[in-house]
RNA sequence: UGCCUGAUGGUGUAACGGUAGCACAACUGUUUUUGGUGCAGUUUGUCUUGGUUCGAAUCCAGGUCAGGCAACCA
């Protein structure tokens, strides 16, 4: 294997780092604050921090960033080890910034002993106002000069909750005249009486996410920070920290987010999207969440592909959602059990099929040899598809119509005869005639027909329902589409069918198992199926070059 | 009108001073008992102006455009 694959710049900067002996292995960390569901944006950066791990013979941690109590929840924490999992990945460490919390109280009063931090009374929208302007330098207080001891003391009382919400700050002396606004005297600490869902009410004051994630790499002796394009701001105080503390020397690095044509990837949007009920959850099967795509019939496989294909880079970019429908076809195609359901059904009679039925065995996956084959019930009286017939044929149209000769799917070749229309002039009953020696496998009749069509053998046939999703808005570029993001929601978005039909070989199918629908696409069991009632899912459409052809 | 990022086909991403490549998308053709799959092929690109160099997507200078930055969020 001398395959050469090109090196992303976050791969070249730790293929140096080793050559160059900055460090002997490699430990990444996965960081979520545990506020939401993790979506496909977060799969890019799962993939890439345990990707690199596995890459350069290291390890990673899984750290859950919950220092805002009023936003962080045990479920989401277990959500997110969930769908970490399910995506193939294993951590050295589950972490919690919350355990550093007397670490990071300590680190403070270092800060505070050093002279560089201070407490500070000023309301936030006066701390705003005296931080300046990009353009202009900030003013700064007379809190900046308080002593070293009366900032111990404080900063204890702080502490020890003599102090109401907001009353005052813990803030780094650093300048309030730096271009970068970060750099105006942060805040390190504040006092906010909430419930921690792990600590629970063991602290009243909290550090900021600038006091606490570099520290927390360092504590874990993270060698590569690796976090997105907007916290570029933030490394000058991310190495200040480091600096100031002594600590190891954990170094950040930022690539460009995920964005997807069709779909949006803000939680604070997608959560809107639930509570508003233009989803149904957040495992809603259109929703770019991993548990909405696990639910869609999405194959971890599938999503790891993706991400490696999407690259790592640092500028802004937006994914061709198609790209997504590739590496799930891709992966399905190799995988998924065929069978035959028909959902728009009209009924086709052969008026010279004598016998009662046969059994008929149909090839599992013709892309996997050994996928073996499942006997399907043949009879006189079938289901076929609305869109199969049509009354007056047009030039390139390869299915039936009147005296025109299909293949049955695993059976038969017919030629229609007639056909019936109900009152309201819709085609209801086809009658057909079969040619017995034209048997699949053991066809001697010599005719060659260029459209074959699945079917279900009407008495045999079991009901199922199907959800057929399409994109969840109807522009590419959602972000920036001008007004309200929820006016591009695509209105047909779900399509159910409430009553198609399909082979009985279901009843004997496992739920986990991954299907392709002849002619359809790829469909995965829903959450709420059960055997009395099959509920299905449709992952994503076969490629359709007939559609194509009829819309020119 | 300050600072920070970035700019390669429709969309991503390579090329590390020496043939602009790959993938998706689109379009042909071909194979096919899925109008699927496979196979073969076609179309489309270095933001701009100068400079350095035998040679520039790459180095330098200026410009343009896009995104980010002034939460007691992360």
């Amino acid at each position: 294997m001398s395959e050469e694959k090109s090196l992303n710049f976050i791969e070249e900067i730790i293929t140096n780092d080793l050559a160059e002996g900055k460090c002997k292995s490699i430990l990444t960390r996965f960081p979520p604050e545990p506020n939401g569901y993790l979506h496909i944006g977060h799969a890019k950066s799962i993939c890439l921090n345990f990707g690199l791990a596995t890459r350069f013979g290291g390890a990673t941690n899984l750290r859950f960033d919950d220092t805002n109590p009023t936003t962080e929840e045990t479920e989401y924490v277990d959500s997110i080890k969930a769908d970490v999992q399910w995506l193939g990945f294993n951590w050295v460490k589950e972490c919690y910034a919350s355990d550093y919390f007397d670490q990071l109280y300590q680190y403070a009063i270092q800060l505070i002993e050093k002279g560089v931090a201070y407490v500070d009374d000023s309301s936030p929208a006066e701390i705003a106002l005296q931080k300046g302007t990009p353009t202009m330098a900030g003013t700064g207080n007379d809190f900046r000069n308080r002593s070293i001891a009366e900032n111990l003391a404080l900063f204890n009382e702080m502490k020890e909750g003599k102090y109401a919400d907001g009353a005052k700050v813990l803030r780094a002396k650093i300048g309030l005249s730096s271009p970068n606004m970060h750099m105006r005297d942060p805040l390190l600490y504040r006092i906010k009486r909430a419930t921690h869902h792990r600590t629970g009410d063991t602290w009243c004051i909290y550090p900021m996410y600038d006091f606490a994630h570099g520290q927390s790499d360092a504590i874990e002796n993270i060698t590569h920070s690796i976090c997105t394009l907007e916290f570029i701001p933030h490394r000058p105080l991310y190495e200040w920290g480091i600096e100031q503390l002594g600590i190891f020397p954990s170094k950040q690095y930022e690539f460009a987010r995920l964005n997807m044509t069709y779909t949006i990837m803000s939680k604070r949007k997608l959560l809107q999207l639930v509570t508003e009920g233009h989803v149904s959850s957040w495992d809603d099967p259109r929703m770019p969440t991993i548990s909405g795509m696990r639910r869609r019939g999405y194959t971890p496989e599938s999503i790891r592909d993706f991400c490696e294909r999407i690259g790592i880079a640092k500028r802004e970019n937006i994914i061709d959602f198609s790209l997504l429908e590739f590496c799930v076809r891709e992966h399905l195609n190799k995988i998924a059990q065929r069978r035959m359901v028909v959902t728009d059904p009209v009924k086709l009679i052969i008026t010279n099929y004598a016998q009662a039925e046969e059994m008929l065995s149909s090839e599992n996956n013709p892309e996997d040899t050994e996928g073996g084959v499942r006997q399907v019930p043949f009879s006189n009286e079938l289901w076929i598809e609305r869109d199969d017939f049509m009354e007056e044929p047009t030039k390139k149209y390869f299915r039936l119509g009147p005296d025109l000769m299909v293949r049955l799917k695993s059976a038969y070749i017919i030629k229609c005869e007639r056909f019936e229309k109900d009152a309201a002039g819709n085609v209801q009953t086809i009658y057909a005639t079969y040619f017995d020696n034209s048997k699949s496998g053991a066809d001697t009749s010599g005719l060659h027909v260029k459209g074959t069509l699945h079917w279900v053998s009407a008495k045999h046939a079991v009901p199922v329902v199907l959800n057929e999703y399409d994109r969840l808005f109807s522009v590419e570029d959602v972000a920036n589409a001008e007004g309200d993001f929820k006016e591009y929601i695509n209105p047909n978005s779900l399509n159910t069918t409430t009553i198609a039909w399909g082979e009985p070989a279901f009843l004997n199918d496992a739920p986990e198992m991954r299907f392709q629908f002849l002619r359809k696409g790829y469909f995965y069991q829903d959450t709420i199926s059960t055997k009395d009632k099959l509920v299905f899912n449709r992952t994503v459409t076969l490629k359709d070059a007939w559609a194509k052809e009829q819309k020119k």
